[in-house]
Parts: C-alpha cells; sequence; structure tokens
DNA sequence: CATGAATGAGATTTCATTCAT
DNA sequence: AATGAATGAAATCTCATTCAT
C-alpha cells in the first residue's frame, strides 16, 4: 500500500535479518545450537516464528550464516593488516591487540566457533569454511614471525596461536564459573614475550 | 537365598553402568550432549533404551556422572604427585607428560569438559565440580613453578596453562577438521622452555 | 500488520482450548486421569498431541483447569442464590433443584471431582480448591437451614450434604453398572422431608 | 533342601499373598491404580518385582483379587446378620454400627472401590461381582425397613443407604483435605432417625 | 521360591517446520 | 511481509512383564 522504494525495503530486510542473527548467535552461544529453539529465538527476537522462515531456510541455515559472518571478521582484519604500514613487530602487536579486542566484544562468535570445532559433526558445509580460516591464521602469522627473523616461525606461530586461544578459553570457561581471569596480565606477557 | 548371588548382580551392573557411560562419553563429546538421544546410546550401547533409567536417573544424571568421573582423572594426577619424590622440575615433566597421555588417551572427556565450559548452562551440580577442578590444578602448577624460582609463579602458572590447553584445543580442532597438527614438536617445545 | 487479526486468532485459541478442556473432562471422567493418555485426548479431539501443549503446559496443568472450571461452577450457584429475593424454604428448593441439575448436566466434572478428592495425592494446587470449594458450599446450607430455623443447623448442613452426594454417588455408581437408580423420587423425598 | 511340609509351604504363601495385597491396596487406594507402579509395590512390600508374579498372574489379577476380598468382607456381615437374633431394629443398629466401624477399619477397601465405582471402564470381571454386592445389601437393608414398618421399605433403603455412603464420602474427602467431620454425631442422628 | 537386570511398548513432552490468512 | 495455530517426528522417560540363574 505504502509507497516504499526498493531501497526502504531492502533495509528493513537486512535490519530484521541482522536482529535475527544477533539474537541467535546469543542464544547459541549461551546455550548451544541444539539446545535452542526456533521458539526461543523469536521470542527473544520479538518477531513471529514463522519470520524467521523468510529470512532463513532452515534454523541450520541461520547457523551457517552466522557462522560466516563470524569467519568474515578475521577476514577483516587480514585485509586491513593487509594494507597496513609498519614494521612486523608493529603488525604482530596490532594483531594481538585486535584479535583480542574481537574476542572480547564477541565472545559469542568465539565461544559458537570454539564449541563447533570440538564437536566431529561440524557441518560440512562450515568445515571448509573453518579450515580456511585456521590456515589464513597460521599463515598470517606465520609470515609475521618469519619477518621478525624468528628461526622456526612455524613453531613459533603455532606456540602464539596456542597461548592466545588458550588464553581466551580460560577467560572464557573461568568468567563462567565465576572465576576471575588475569586477561590484561596475560596480554601484557605476550608483549613482552615478542617485545611488541 | 537368591538364586543369583549378590555379586553376580553387582557384577552385572557394574558392566551395563560402565558400559552405557562408555558410549554415552563417546557420543556426547563426539555430537555434543543436547545432539546426542538417548535412543542412539542405547543402540551404540546395545541394550534397551529403558535400561539406562535402571542406571541413571535421567539423561542430565548420566552427563553428570561422567563428567564427575573425568574430574577425578585429574585427582588421580594430583594424588600421584603428592606422592612422588624428586625436584620440581622432574614433577613438572611428569606432570606434563602425563597431562597430554591423559588428554589424548581421553580426548573424548577433554572435549566433553571444555565443550561444558564453553555453555552458560552448565548443570549447576556440575558448577561446583569444575570449579573445584580448576582451581586445584592451578594451584599444583603455582606451588611447582614457585618451587622453580619463578618470580612470578602464578603468572607463570596461567601461561602453561594457556600454552598446553590452547595446545589440545588446536590439536582437537584441526584433527576434526583433517588438519595436522605438531602435537609432539609443541611438547619438546614446553620442554626446553622451562629446561626439563 | 498482522494478516490473521487478533481476533481471529483469539477466536481459535477460545476454540481449541475448550474443545480439548471439553475432550479431556470426558475422558478423565471415564477413564480416571491417569488412565487417559494425551494420544487419547488428540484423537478424540481431532488434533495433534502437540496442539495440546500450545494450550496446556502439562497434563497435570490441563486437569487443574479443568477441575478449576468445575469448581468455579458451583460459585456461580452461589452467587445466583446471593442475589435471589424470597424464603429460605425457596431458595433451598432452588439450591435443590439447581444442584441435582447441575451435576446430571455435568456428571463428568462431579464423577471427576469426586474421584480427585479420594486420592491421597491431589495436586496441591487443588487441594486449597476443593478446600474452600468444600467450606463455601457448606457455610451456604448451614445459613439457609439457620435461618429455616433448624436447631442443630450445622448438623442438617451436614446430612442433608451426605444425602445429597449419597443420592448421586450411587445413582453414578449404579448407573455405571446398568443399573437403575430412583433420582426422581429420592429428590422428592428431599422436598418432602423440608417442606420444599 | 530344608525339609519342609506341605502345610508349612502353603502357610508361607497364603503370608506373602495377603502381604502383598495389602500393600498394593495401600497403594491402590492412595494413589489410584494406574498411578501405582508393581515396582512401588515390591518395594513397600520389601520383595522382588518378580515375586508378585508368582503369586498373580498380573497387575489386574492383582487389583481383582483385592477388589473381591473387599466385596466378600460385606459378605460376612450379611452372613452374620442372617444367623443373628433379635429384632429388625436391633438389626439395623448393628449393621449400621458394623458397617461404619468397617468402612473406618477399611476407608482404603471403601476408597478403592468407590473410585472403580465412578469410572466407566471397570473391569468386565469386577462389573458382575459389584453389581452383585449393591443388589445384596440393598435386598438387605430393604427387608430390615419392611419387618420394621415402613410404608416404602424400599425407598428407606435408598435413603438410608444415600446417608451412610454420603456421610463416609463426605468423611474420606474431607479427611483428605485436612478437614473435621462429624462422623460420631452423623451417627448419632442416624440412630435417632430410625429410633435405634 | 526369589531376584532384579533387561526389554519394549507406550506415555509425556519438545520443536522444526508449514500454512492459511 | 508477518502471524501464530497446527502438525508430526522424534526426544525423554515409565512401567508391566519376562527370564536367566
Amino acid at each position: 500500500m505504502s509507497p516504499k522504494s526498493k531501497e526502504q525495503f531492502d533495509e528493513m530486510r537486512q535490519k530484521s535479518r541482522a536482529k535475527i542473527m544477533e539474537v541467535a548467535l546469543e542464544l547459541f552461544a549461551q546455550r548451544g545450537y541444539h539446545h535452542t529453539s526456533i521458539s526461543q529465538i523469536a521470542k527473544a527476537a520479538d518477531i513471529s516464528k514463522g519470520l524467521i522462515y523468510n529470512y532463513f531456510e532452515s534454523k541450520e541455515a541461520l547457523l551457517r550464516d552466522i557462522v560466516m559472518e563470524a569467519v568474515s571478521q578475521f577476514d577483516d582484519i587480514e585485509a586491513v593488516l593487509q594494507s597496513m604500514e609498519g614494521t612486523a613487530t608493529q603488525k604482530l602487536r596490532w594483531v594481538t591487540e585486535t584479535a583480542i579486542e574481537t574476542v572480547l566484544k564477541d565472545v559469542k562468535h568465539w565461544r559458537l566457533l570454539t564449541s563447533l570445532g570440538l564437536q566431529t559433526d561440524v557441518l560440512t558445509s562450515l568445515k571448509e569454511a573453518l579450515r580456511t580460516k585456521t590456515e589464513n591464521a597460521f599463515a598470517l602469522s606465520i609470515a609475521l614471525f618469519k619477518e621478525m627473523g624468528f628461526d622456526n616461525p612455524k613453531q613459533e606461530a603455532y606456540i602464539y596461536g596456542a597461548l592466545l586461544d588458550g588464553m581466551v578459553l580460560h577467560y572464557v570457561s573461568m568468567t563462567q564459573l565465576d572465576m576471575e581471569y588475569p586477561l590484561e596480565e596475560m596480554k601484557q606477557f605476550i608483549f613482552k614475550r615478542y617485545n611488541l
């Protein structure tokens, strides 16, 4: 009835889609994918169950889109890094800070991805994306450590990665258990270790 | 009186209970708690659904018992350590080796515990157990690092823990994605780092 | 906004809810609460099992709602009586007739309530309602008998109640056994006894 | 092994049977037939589930036997009455007292029978027994009232029965609801009414 | 005679998905 | 585009009954 331009419609659609994904991510991360029902998502997003199916083919498709979005955040980091000036040391500092920041800002994404990574039956469509993301992350830090002159840049990349993900894992788990975790102190340790 | 002796019944019970827990752990770790059905467990254990309820009050109780069992494995490590002779360095080496060994032998337990730790709605009865386990693990390694003369043994314990769990996390996730992970090499790195 | 108006949805809800309660009452009264399955109710109401859970949280909640509805019928009788003109004798006659009429029209409700009253594990939420109903019924007839000048109106109320419920009990039980029961004759007896 | 005479065996069997029936009656009356499980009966009787099937063909057969036993108690009353000396008035007094006494001593039986009587699907094998019992009870009191010179002995029998069962119904229901019921006073009323 | 592990049918309940409007 | 009633398959759980010993 009311004359709305195509753009307006598209914008509304995007907004609705985003809202659903946001709410779903929250719940998936909190309660797990299988333990979250479409009803719960609809209620939390304050829309009808049916509408969700207007935007996503199925619950699984919704999860897929959320995961893809999460993965693409890392692509963003990479892209910025590519076009960044400065020494490898500067870049590593920035990557470290940004990675931790991103994770903290989006613990939910990290939690969801990690949970999925622990399960065998990762949706096959996701497997490829997760693999690519993992490879890229390693490739990126290997390059940096090589540039920084490390003897065994590959090993160092694995150590750096284990430290970072180990920290976050502990941070998230312990927060869940109402325990304190010295995340900031740990970050400083990494800076010191690599003279960042 | 009874034509089947108490011992016979006890043995049957133990065997069935153990079988159920073993199969359930396998599936819970593989597919996640909520995504694993009692039917699947029964089929995999080659028993009837009903029997599971002869041994466990509910699916949740089954999970609880499995988790408790997993947690108690760490208690075992601790107990051995208590009664162990030798320097802190020797002990740390032993702990590191045993921890990795135990995790590898029981990736399932580790996966299950880690998954649960990532979710908000950890059964409250488990929360306490997981917290205690976490506290004990840290206390133990803090003590070792103090004995080894570290300036900041608490920080070192967190770093050591993050490295170890980060490694395992990567190992498990990447194995899931059919990627290689240089676990042995990483272990050697830890040995070198602490002169073990 | 919504292409099916709120009113339409409301009407659908009311109709389905009522249908379920009606069918469930029938079956609960006929076969007993525990012996009636949700499947049977669904089949009898010609709907899916799932739909019942759209309207009632659980089988027990369904029972609760039905009982509450039954209890409220007696409230109706009371309300009319309150606003009624005439002597106590006239009122007693009306109450007697209406009570028997109501019970006959809704033997199911009476049967259900009586059955529940015979069991120890009446849902605690119902206990209060049933107690209140009982107290009100007695209070009401005590008042009438007092107004009618009885020496011991409380005793008379208990006798009147016993007679009435005894009659109905026999009527229902004997009908069940394909036996005749002279309900009309019994009613006349009560009328004569109290000169109604 | 141990040499036990046939009589001893039989006695033991009878005792076990009786124990099971006693416990089952208790539970059936309390929680309802369908809501009582064989396991519960076994636990309450401190025997194994299997043993119950040594004495009763099925859960239903157990119920049947209990009901038959209950019904036969009334036969006992009748038998005594047959061989009793005295006027109809004396007999009625004795019947009234004994009936109330029996019911109080065995509320459970009364509750069970009444509950069953309220349900449509009384086991067909019981229907006949219940019908006979009902007919006998009425025949008995009709005879007494005729002897006592009542104009309409049949009607009086129905009134007497309604009063008696109504009283008991109220007594049981109200006891269930933690309310007081003046059973003794009511009995006295019946005595007065018939000059017993 | 007695046990209780084990079964399997069926009960209650949940939930992704469809569909009429 | 939006709603939520309705479905049906599958999940969790219960329980009468059997059976090896």
